[in-house]
DNA sequence: ATAAAAGTTAGATAGCTTCTAATCTGTTGA
DNA sequence: TCAACAGATTAGAAGCTATCTAACTTTTAT
C-alpha cells in the first residue's frame, strides 16, 4: 500500500480502498499503456481480492477525476495513460503498441480555426513499424 | 446500382454483388465516418436483402484493398472513412462526430524520428467542442 | 448445362464493458 | 465502542460489437 498514491487519490476526493489503490499504483506508474484487462491481470497479482468490475470502475473513476486517459488508438481496443499532459503517440502498425513521444518531438506551427468549433487538444498519431535493424 | 461503382470494384478485383455495390455506393461517398451499424441501417433501406455479416465483410474488404479507412478515434466505436489521401481529423467530445481537415489545416515542421521505427503516416487529431455562436 | 468458386445469410459465438442486486467495508457520531 | 449509514466490491447477468460457421444461393468458366 503505496503512501504516496493513497494521498495522491484522497487529495482527488477518492476514497482509498485497498483495490483502488492497488490500481492505482500500477496504471498510474506504468509505461505500457494497459488495456482494462491487462491491468486486471497484472493488479490481481498483488492484490488476488480483485473483480473486473472494480478495474473498470476505478479505471473510469481515475478518468473523470483527471488523473490518468483514455486513448482510442488502435482499432478495437482502449488504452490507458497516465501521462495527462499534452504529447503524442506513436502505434505500431502490426502489434498495436503504442509509445509516448515528448511535445517537442513535433513542429505543430499554425492550425487553422474550424468555424463554429472550440479546439481543446491537439495530438500528433504518428503510425509505423518497427525497423529491420 | 451505380455502374462507377461497379466499375471502380472491379478495378480492384473485387465481384461486384449487389450487396457490396450498395454498401460501396454509400460508404465510399459519404462524409458522415459512419460505424458499420450506421452502414447496415443505411443501406438496409436500399437494398433489404442485407446481413450484418455482409455488412462487416464489405467493409474489411475495402479496407484492404485500399478503398477504405478504417479510424479509431474516438471510444468504443471504429469509424469508416473514404478519403484515404492523408488528412487530419477533428473529434467532437461530446458527440463523438469526426470531421475531416484538408492536410493543410495544419503546419507539421519537422519530427524527431524514433530510434527503431518507420514512420508509414502522420496524422493530427483535434478534439474540442461545438462554439456556442 | 454443369461444376467449381465465390458470395450471402441467419444464427451462434467470442470478447469487452456496463449493470444489477446482494454483500461487505469504512466512517461518523453518540 | 458500536450502531447506522454511505460507499465500495463482488459475481454473474446483460448489452454491444465483431467474427465465425455451416447451409444455401449466385456467379463464373467450361
Amino acid at each position: 500500500m503505496n503512501e504516496a498514491t493513497v494521498d495522491r487519490l484522497r487529495a482527488h476526493g477518492i476514497q482509498a480502498s485497498a483495490q483502488r489503490v492497488a490500481v492505482a499504483d500500477y496504471v498510474l506508474f506504468t509505461d505500457e499503456h494497459p488495456s482494462a484487462e491487462q491491468v486486471y491481470q497484472r493488479v490481481r497479482g498483488s492484490l488476488p481480492v480483485l473483480s473486473k468490475a472494480t478495474v473498470y470502475n476505478t479505471l473510469n473513476l481515475l478518468v473523470r477525476t483527471g488523473l490518468l486517459r483514455e486513448l482510442a488508438l488502435a482499432e478495437g481496443h482502449v488504452v490507458f495513460d497516465p501521462r495527462v499532459e499534452p504529447h503524442h503517440h506513436f502505434v505500431d502498425d502490426r502489434t498495436g503498441e503504442v509509445r509516448d513521444l515528448p511535445w517537442d518531438a513535433v513542429d505543430v506551427g499554425r492550425v487553422a480555426p474550424i468555424p463554429g468549433y472550440r479546439i481543446r487538444e491537439l495530438q500528433v498519431v504518428l503510425r509505423g513499424t518497427r525497423d529491420a535493424g
